[in-house]
DNA sequence: TGCTCATTGCGTACATCGTACTCGGTGACC
DNA sequence: GGTCACCGAGTACGATGTACGCAATGAGCA
């Protein structure tokens, strides 16, 4: 028998003992361990030990650990708010999912280093696409529509990844944090010193200065997005 | 002795035996073996031996697997070729980056599963934003710069990463062509089939008919992202 | 009621990974 | 010509994902 992709391998049929555990506890485990300490930190062991199984335990449920990591993300998606949306306010909705996509990032930044190359098709993945493409589809086409939601999409996570990066890059090195802002701040002032990056060097100045609160900072970028959506709107819109 | 970060370690001191390997053999014959067969084959053994060297002797040369990757990513950026720009002409300029990013992501798909919160600080990624920033730099504050680059940035990727996607995919499942296209068409079938989800059908349904060319469905995105540039630029440029 | 057997949780075991430690050999420097 | 920093690489360790097998369980049928 071949490994089934997860969504079309049912969580359970009957006969035989009861199950223990759940699809649902063992990914909500994992989550958190995510959260806490990183993705890589969430192996099977931990996993099952977190919900006081035994490791081999959680195959019974799961077929791979790449599956498994299926589901975490589809859980996430489940995060995303999105009831009432498409309100006829595209601008409105549309501000409303780049808002909730960004506060499921940041409590989740481990979503940063899934690698996927394709969308995901859970449940809560599917339900995503219906309400979220749903609000441009009675006005553009939908190669334009799926156009203009990769581009907030990519927007969203470009701008979360610049905000969650440092304290990222700080759990990934395993160092401690002045360990790491001394040797960071080395490598960096030299480049800085060396005059031969003078762009590089303001966008450091720029850097260390007090800046706009992100929330701003996100939205000002949003808005720009979303004036570039409206030009790719029918005008009567 | 702590391991320094990748770019602050030099190459080699001198004194003893003249190293046999150095950093862009290792590096090239990394890039070579993820090109080939993804990241994942790209193990320290399976480089070492693809040089013909034991895999410990990689250790001389780079403190890690991770600072490893850290090369061969600024050894991509190093192909996105700027020479000449800025040449005056924004638009023209910031085309032919997006042009470039999205040949070099297609030459080498495994950089999507580099898991990197922060921008790399490599000599190319570095020689890199300052040609490309330095295209809007003296239109636009260094913050806003920042932003739309972003921009461009995310669109770029997002859009490969779609083209890229499917075969992406078949090759990390690791299974036969036919075996995934029956697997993956059975599931979305059944999706379509269930009539619950009619927007993720249209998308089906537009994937399956012959569509656009890759390059003008490219150009076409890239057209309105470059119209949300100007739209932020000052009005006299 | 009692038998059957699919299904359970999980211990053991293995291949593979990154890499710490260690060694004998080498050759630039004082 | 002696010293010793540096070379390449073998061995070994801990951790990982997971294949396999086994005893216990309990729903369905006789």
């Amino acid at each position: 028998m071949y490994a089934m992709s997860i969504w079309t391998s049912p969580e359970r049929p009957a006969r035989g003992p009861k199950p223990v555990y759940s699809r649902a506890r063992i990914t909500e485990a994992a989550i958190r361990i995510a959260d806490a300490e990183g993705l890589e930190a969430a192996t099977m062991r931990r996993i099952a030990a977190e919900i006081g199984a035994g490791a081999m335990s959680l195959y019974r449920y799961v077929p791979s650990r790449d599956d498994l990591i299926e589901l975490m993300a589809d859980r996430l998606t489940g995060e995303i708010d999105l009831t009432g949306v498409p309100s006829g306010d595209w601008r409105a909705d549309l501000t409303r999912y780049a808002d909730e996509l960004r506060a499921m990032w940041r409590r989740h930044p481990w979503i940063a280093a899934v690698p996927r190359s394709l969308p995901g098709l859970g449940p809560n993945q599917l339900r995503l696409i219906e309400r979220l493409m749903g609000v441009l589809d009675p006005h553009v086409p939908i190669d334009e529509n799926l156009g203009l939601v990769g581009l907030l999409n990519g927007y969203v996570e470009g701008a979360v990844r610049e905000e969650i990066g440092a304290a990222e890059e700080l759990r990934r090195s395993g160092l401690s944090e002045p360990e790491w802002m001394a040797r960071n701040h080395a490598h960096v002032d030299r480049l800085v010193k060396s005059g031969d990056h003078p762009i590089f060097t303001k966008i450091v100045m720029e850097a260390r200065r007090p800046h706009l609160s992100r929330d701003d900072q996100f939205r000002h970028g949003l808005r720009r997005v979303l004036d570039c959506v409206a030009a790719a709107l029918p005008p009567a819109t």
